[in-house]
DNA sequence: GATGAATGAGTGTTCATTCAT
DNA sequence: TATGAATGAACACTCATTCAT
């Protein structure tokens, strides 16, 4: 690498970095950002390494360097989204005060979320890798399950606090719920973006919401 | 193969077909079949030629002289369900009567489909490809719009005859919603299946499918 | 590659096959021969399947069609060898009929087998991968045993049909000191070459022959 | 690396070592040591740098201040060995007096060396990579003349006065037939550990030092 | 001297595809 | 039509080596 001065001096300039540790994290940061990038173009298992380091303006190696394999870099991914959603969810649905205004907040979010279209294609890498490799056990349990209760403690609890005392069941449930909702929706606007107009998706989108928190009060004598 | 010939018995006697056009025909058959199998297990990208040959009892040849490539199979088992889905949506619906009657009829095909897992991450495997490679431009959207048309046709217009008379651009949007519905549940369920209880999908579909039907008279106002 | 025709044609008129089967098993043979001349120059670990191919006037790709791996043709090899040999020393020391005339006909053949470089390359490479790789438990003890055995029955009984009676733990005993023996004189020789003159070689090795045959009559007493 | 001072420091306390020069000489001692460690357990081809350097405590950056690459530890090792050697031999075999005693310290000496599997793997690895690359000309042919002529020098005209009027050519082949004499037991002790008994290598080393040293007074006649 | 992030060439292995039979 | 040996492009991953600090 012939530019690596410039590439240093980028990063310490424009990032404010310098120390050893800082600039590898800064690597690392600029491989996560290129991973999501190939990833959601091309699929988990069509993505390339060459490629993701390429689009991070680095090599190979370097990405060796930070990762053991495309899967870490996968699962890297999402659990940098997760910290992300935390503080999303939380601050954009913190302003709503009636049950009407979390409603509409909820469903605004959802469209922001539909609208990320690279968003939209890794969440939908992500679930397609975990139903096809369940023995990849710990880790991405590990991630679900984070993914699921984040979704439903962070969201649905700071929503509706009414609901905070459901059991667990319920929330995950709920989460389920609402995973369907944007997933489904997701998967057909990318199959076929001109089927639905944007209000027919606010539509289903509010009546999907209004659904699924009007679960009847406890779902104990069903099931 | 030296054991070609007994195979070929046996697809005589047992199938009953002898001509050499019904043998092709038939060889073409298990190797969609088979193909079903591995795509549904390994996804389109990590399924193997060589699997869904051995899958089928044949060899890498035997496919090649059926098939162009892997996209060519994967084509023609969604060709295939269009045929099947015509005749079974229509005989399925075709003894409700009232609208109470046809919603749940409707509600619980969405279940049989729900439940054919192998189906279902076809499907998802169909619209993630599809999504993916733009570029196949003539025969997948051929299929897409037939999977579309047929969809909003055959299921709809029989389904609800008094929306028959219903713009192309609605009857699509419903086709999308129907479909939205249907992923969303099916990517969740194949994702974590103890989420959800029997029962909660069962008021999650009905909720869908009756929101869908109710929508507005015309969508001339907005978008 | 453009001179397929060419090779078919070598095959079919000089090793006189005809068959899809025939010409599997001269490839085959071609692999073998050509990873014996590779793994001898290079070693087990430097060798690139790439050169054994090639050597074969072969691609990469022909090579996975007959081999598994690397270690696969490394242990064909031996496996080939094996055969070889037992039909070899057979012949070669059944014409001796005193004592002396079988020490000298062993003699000859050890000589023999020190002059083939390639083999005794080869030989060392496998002992130092055995040495090296204790996992690899079952196809490596197998060869392992057969070897031994291969070398203390065909070898030193049809040798020594006096010795005939002795226990397996003594005709292993003697198995492994004329291996040392060769082996020794082997990796001194490909080491230094001018360090021993022919002479000296012939010597050593009748010492050896002889103190090995020599051997105490029973090993009950000790150990 | 944030616990170098530590590691200085135990250097210093432990080692008693304080200056610069001393703790880089002891850094690389740690070196060679680690190297001796890994290059036994892997073989030279497959050992990794940064193994070697983890094994010393060191890292990867430590090993290239200190050798140019890995064929310079590896020949480090056997130039401290040489050195190491002189003194060992010299000593052991200074106290026997009669031609008995001298066979018999020689014999014990041997049996030593047998026992070191460490040393054995290296010594044979060496003698692997020797043969391997004949281009590596000088310092190789350096380090195997050292070899050879300390070998012959210090161990047979030390052991054998009587022997000291030979001429070079004999001692030369004397070295060579005690390597081969070792090296072949050694190779098949490590190759199958159970096929011979203690008692039997000590005869196998007895009868051969003898045979060595039992050549015919001048080689004048043969070659 | 020592660190460790980054490089990049090298190679084992897989697999869609071809083709002689 | 069907076979399966052979091809060869593609790619994940390893590791010796460099270099800024």
């Amino acid at each position: 690498m012939n530019d690596s001065k410039t590439s240093v001096q980028i990063c310490e300039y424009v990032l404010g970095c310098s120390s050893k540790q800082q600039r590898a994290h800064a690597t690392r940061k600029q491989l996560v950002d290129a991973a999501r990038v190939i990833f959601a173009r091309d699929g988990f298992d069509l993505a390339r390494l060459e490629d993701i380091a390429a689009a991070a303006g680095k090599t190979r190696g370097a990405f060796y360097a930070h990762f053991s394999d495309k899967e870490d870099v996968f699962f890297a991914i999402f659990e940098e989204n997760m910290a992300r959603d935390q503080a999303q969810i939380t601050s954009s649905l913190s302003t709503a005060t009636s049950r009407q205004e979390r409603v509409e907040a909820l469903v605004q979010y959802l469209v922001t979320l539909l609208n990320d279209r690279e968003r939209m294609l890794l969440n939908l890498e992500f679930k397609a890798y975990a139903v096809r490799h369940p023995q990849r056990q710990k880790r991405l349990s590990d991630l679900i399950s984070a993914m699921c209760v984040c979704c439903a403690e962070t969201g649905i609890e700071r929503l509706m606090p009414e609901l905070r005392h459901k059991d667990q069941a319920s929330k995950r449930a709920q989460a389920a719920q609402f995973g369907a909702l944007l997933d489904g929706l997701a998967i057909n606007m990318l199959f076929d973006p001109t089927s639905m107009s944007a209000d027919q998706i606010l539509r289903h989108l509010r009546a999907g919401v209004e659904s699924i928190l009007a679960a009847p009060p406890e779902n104990l004598s069903t099931n």
